[in-house]
DNA sequence: TCGCATACTTCGTGTTACGATGTATTACGT
DNA sequence: ACGTAATACATCGTAACACGAAGTATGCGA
């Protein structure tokens, strides 16, 4: 899938992943995997980026004798959710602008 | 609208306004500016860029006594807005991922 | 013990959308 | 005649961002 178009979704994607239940970054990675692929360096840019923004809250725990960073979604992140579900709409209408046939043809 | 979603729409916006007849810069930013706004600075940007990559022609045609660019789209443009439907089709199942609410709720 | 999966981090790079700014001509109102 | 807006295209610098590469470290199975 193009890079460019990939740009906007990743964000609420990551937030979706995590939105159900705390989770972290390698497994955000699998559960996203059959939807949209995207590299380790990216996870972290996009975690550290949603937690800047109050999106998310990190906690640290062990798991297994191994350190590993909790991801847990805020109401923030949550209306961010729904902010994207209008933003679709307007997706949507410009898909049909780019598709829509001449009246000719 | 989000700036990042709208990165991977405005190439083939700006192929679907020349599609059904050849286009100048600022008649494209007219007829996208109800689904997609864009500057002109982006315009002329994405217009290089798409003519590098051969999915339009440039033809310079003088009109009211000023230069216009005019653009007409080729047959990898059309190719472009044809990939850009299957794009599509990831997108809207990413967007049922995003949606979609948990079993238990 | 060797390699693989897990798990997180940092750095540098190329692409890109945009605002700011500039240039020039036409059209229109007063 | 004069000023302002609309038309039309161009360039430059910047900041956001996704990614590959590389690194660190641990647990586990063959």
């Amino acid at each position: 899938m193009d890079i460019q178009l990939k740009r906007g979704l990743l964000d609420v994607c990551v937030l979706a992943a995590i939105k159900d239940e705390d989770s972290y970054g390698y497994k955000i990675i699998k559960d996203m995997k059959p939807y949209i692929q995207l590299s380790e360096s990216t996870l972290y840019t996009i975690l550290k980026r949603l937690e800047t923004a109050a999106m998310l809250t990190v906690r640290t725990a062990e798991h297994g004798g191994r350190l590993r960073k909790y991801y847990r979604i805020t109401p923030a992140g949550k209306r961010r959710i729904e902010e994207f579900k209008g933003e679709w709409q307007e997706m949507v209408s410009i898909y049909r602008f780019v598709t829509k046939e001449d009246t000719d043809e």
